[in-house]
DNA sequence: TATTGTTATACTCTATAACTATA
DNA sequence: TATAGTTATAGAGTATAACAATA
């Protein structure tokens, strides 16, 4: 049982290694003809999967990270066109960060990338195997996260 | 089932990203009473999971980083005493890496932490679920290591 | 006075290039 | 000449501190 949860434990990381790297993300930007880096990529799916404008703090806490790193992301990306920024009408300190249609296809690419290797990784699977890695891994997320915030809390 | 994929991936990314952050690492260090970093870690504990002494090209390649990386972290432990190298006798050229009793120590308190907020995200978990995960988890790092390898030989 | 975000700075982690020594 | 490892350097990614503006 033990030796259960050691292997779980082994074969994320594993997992997290290959996808962690610089080459790994290059090979894939490459592969869709991007020139964009990793928080880059981030901010954008972020976006993406949120639906609608987000603002800088809202974004930084979802992705774990400072805001002064989503600020300096978010300025790039605007200059390039891919996001814009409109003061948020309820409270004039914040700001609301959209994907502009040139960003939504970007991130979509982004997205695109990243889902294809879990699709081929998992292409000869069951419908059970895929169904329940789903499950699975979204409870792990949801408890993870919430143990881990809450230590953090305490510290 | 193009939305069970989505979900996969996004819940993957939202475990890893929870788990890259310093501030988790850092939690984790203090809870464990060490003073240690993020490339220490990895690299004490890839020697753990081994149980033998390895060349620094082979740790290298494991956690996927440049063996310049894997030099400078072996340096630093075997410094305070928790590695220690040995000429490999069927290669001059070579070294072998291996844990000290010190080392093998702090490995495993390392391992227990992050084995133990697995552990405890699953606690309340049936034993086929949490068996269900494992092996999920062997099958989804084993392809996807192996996709992710042959694509970066090609480019 | 507390909060949102930005600017400025520094640190951690990792990669690339140039070199040494053995094969 | 090819390979294992090291040294030196540079880059990507992220955090902390100090500040501005609005609440």
């Amino acid at each position: 049982m033990d030796q259960d949860l050691a292997s779980t434990v082994a074969a994320f990381r594993a997992v997290m290694l290959t996808l962690k790297r610089a080459k790994t993300h290059d090979m894939m930007a490459t592969v869709a003809g991007m020139r964009i880096d990793q928080p880059d990529a981030q901010v954008l799916i972020h976006l993406l999967d949120a639906g609608e404008p987000r603002r800088v703090g809202v974004i930084a806490q979802a992705l774990h990270v400072e805001s002064p790193h989503v600020t300096r992301t978010v300025n790039k990306l605007e200059g390039q066109g891919m996001l814009e920024r409109v003061r948020d009408p309820e409270d004039g300190r914040a700001w609301r960060i959209g994907l502009t249609p040139k960003g939504t296809d970007v991130a979509q690419v982004c997205m695109r990338v990243h889902t294809e290797i879990f699709e081929t990784a998992m292409s000869t699977w069951s419908p059970q195997d895929r169904a329940d890695l789903t499950r699975l891994l979204g409870k792990l997320s949801t408890e993870m996260s919430a143990i881990l915030e809450e230590r953090l809390e305490k510290a």
